[in-house]
DNA sequence: TGCATTTGTGTAAGCGCTTACATCAGCTCA
DNA sequence: TGAGCTGATGTAAGCGCTTACACAAATGCA
């Protein structure tokens, strides 16, 4: 791995420029040459250092992803997608967890300087540290959280999608609901999904903090609030807190949807099967990393250089855990 | 971003040669140069160019990762694991997906050619690409796989767990086993619990396979298994196997362990909430990804030049799914 | 006070590439 | 047969840093 475009220059009996003219087939070669320097290549085993090129082309082929976590399907899904686009396109992916981190900032701002762009997860990065990378121009796309200047955001849609879910529990004739859900970032994906489903139910719901979005997490809260107050049908801000709830409610012996409709969000691939199988709003998880990769790839091509705010289509999809509903077809 | 050293040499009234000193506290700078320097980078907002950085010094400050996929808590967790201790010593970490990617080996190298050292994903990468990344050069962790020449591996112990587990479901009085995993790759970590258990149970097990290590692919060839000739124990290759062999299980009206036992591997978050919960082996995930860094580092500082090969200890973990046993103490 | 250190700074040579520009054959075609 | 091309190759200037080395100024000590 550290032999130089200058010994295979030799090897083959020519110069520097034209090794790297063969090799990336750029400017006129003659056949007999390309060979020779093929050949010398093959016999040296020579890969050009990417730092070399990276700092001749000015660009580093590489991506960026900064997330809180990567517990459960929904930040693995959108990762995967990103990753193969951007590797479809050339770009390595770069990775950065902040869960638990100190000096955040700091680790971001690094991870800016050896990538080309950088995706970024709603919430794991505090507002200031991304209006500063706008200010200093890293290319950017923000996924989850409502609009900003300077930046590509991405979200899939839930307001819509959350008031759906609301009229149709609204429709199995629920009055007492509860949200459970991790304490509410304003412009997050689940405050708009709190916010869609209240502006259906009004008062009739009533918001439930996580510690966070996870099974585990869920299975606490719904415990609790299965116990002390039970309302008939709870919306729960994804599909893991959901399946938390599924849990609270079998160790207490409680039916569900019969003694508490129960839904989720995301459409993981647990979702179909846990018992029962999960109401729930499906959301283009891998699609979403995969349009953060292509967006960052016009931005930093320049084929684009105003900001574009993205929102995915989700649907709403109908199983076992909302209650008998003849009038939907199940999946 | 496109600030250089250049600039801030001129504006602090400075050579290069001393900001850089002065940025990375080699060499004596006097107090009120450094001042100097300090307050033009700041008024500058600048960030010395990894790519200047790293050609300069010569190392990439990257380490890589290469894993099949993401599905499933057992890569994610050994990932931060890795990404966390990485991130500890100064290298970011990037990543490649091999699942489901055409040419493969080529976009292996050309991740070796941006790091400083690699950790693979046994299944990841194919034997021969193995041998000829060691040829190369390249820093080299394997993880989850049998010791292989110049390369460090690093997994958990399989064996001796997989007796003790066999030997405690055949405490259990079982007689009719069945071994539910992927196609088994010789020396991975699932073909050394199978020649585990097989060592106890002999004839009385039957492996049968599954097209992944998923809840859904444990789902349906569980399903089969369950139809067709029913074991008094299915001892699955991990957590997530075993997790739809459970819903197998119940979809059939089955009762576990009533009617069928069922243990797992790994000890994943979800085999505690399981119903039943699981009895599973579990395994130091994090740590192993936290290990592979440090063994990376290792091998990149040249502290150590010789190769490793670790192996970390794993612990039973018996829960309800493998049947009342009082002797045991339940987590 | 003079000499040997130490301290602070600059100069310049890399690190491994890409590519603009220069050069020079060998052709084409009038 | 020579002007004008085109094609093939080399030269050298970056890209943005780090650091060995040189050197001048400041300091220590006898």
């Amino acid at each position: 791995m550290d032999v130089t475009i200058y010994e295979v220059a030799k090897r083959a009996g020519v110069s520097i420029a034209t090794v790297s003219r063969a090799l990336r087939g750029t400017g006129p070669v003659a056949a007999k040459t390309r060979e020779k320097v093929l050949k010398a290549v093959e016999e040296l085993n020579f890969t050009p250092s990417r730092l070399g090129v990276s700092l001749a082309e000015g660009r580093h082929a590489a991506n960026g992803v900064v997330f809180p976590d990567l517990a459960g399907p929904y930040y693995t899904e959108v990762l995967l997608g990103y990753e193969e686009v951007a590797s479809e396109l050339g770009r390595s992916v770069v990775i950065l967890s902040t869960k638990g981190r100190t000096r955040v900032n700091d680790l971001i701002k690094d991870l800016a300087g050896r990538v080309d762009g950088l995706l970024v997860f709603g919430h794991a990065a505090p507002d200031p540290l991304i209006a500063e990378l706008v200010r200093l121009g890293v290319r950017l796309v923000v996924i989850s959280r409502d609009p900003l200047p300077g930046a590509d955001t991405l979200r899939s849609e839930n307001t819509a999608s959350a008031r759906a879910l609301a009229e149709h529990l609204a429709g199995h004739g629920y009055e007492r609901f509860a949200f459970l859900g991790a304490p509410l970032t304003s412009g997050d994906d689940v405050d708009e999904r709190w916010r869609g489903v209240r502006s259906v139910l009004g008062g009739a719901i009533e918001a439930v903090a996580t510690r966070e979005y996870t099974v585990e997490c869920g299975f606490d809260a719904a415990r609790a609030l299965l116990k002390d107050r039970r309302p008939e049908a709870i919306v729960c801000s994804d599909d893991e807190v959901a399946l938390g709830a599924l849990l609270a409610a079998e160790e207490l012996g409680l039916d569900v949807p019969g003694d508490v409709a129960v839904t989720g969000w995301d459409d993981i691939m647990a979702a179909r099967h846990a018992r029962p199988a999960l109401t729930t709003v499906r959301q283009p998880m891998r699609e979403l990393g995969a349009r953060a990769a292509r967006a960052l790839d016009e931005l930093i091509t320049g084929v684009r250089d105003t900001p574009r705010h993205l929102i995915l289509t989700t649907e709403l999809v109908v199983r076992a855990s909302c209650g008998p509903h003849p009038q939907e077809v199940r999946t």
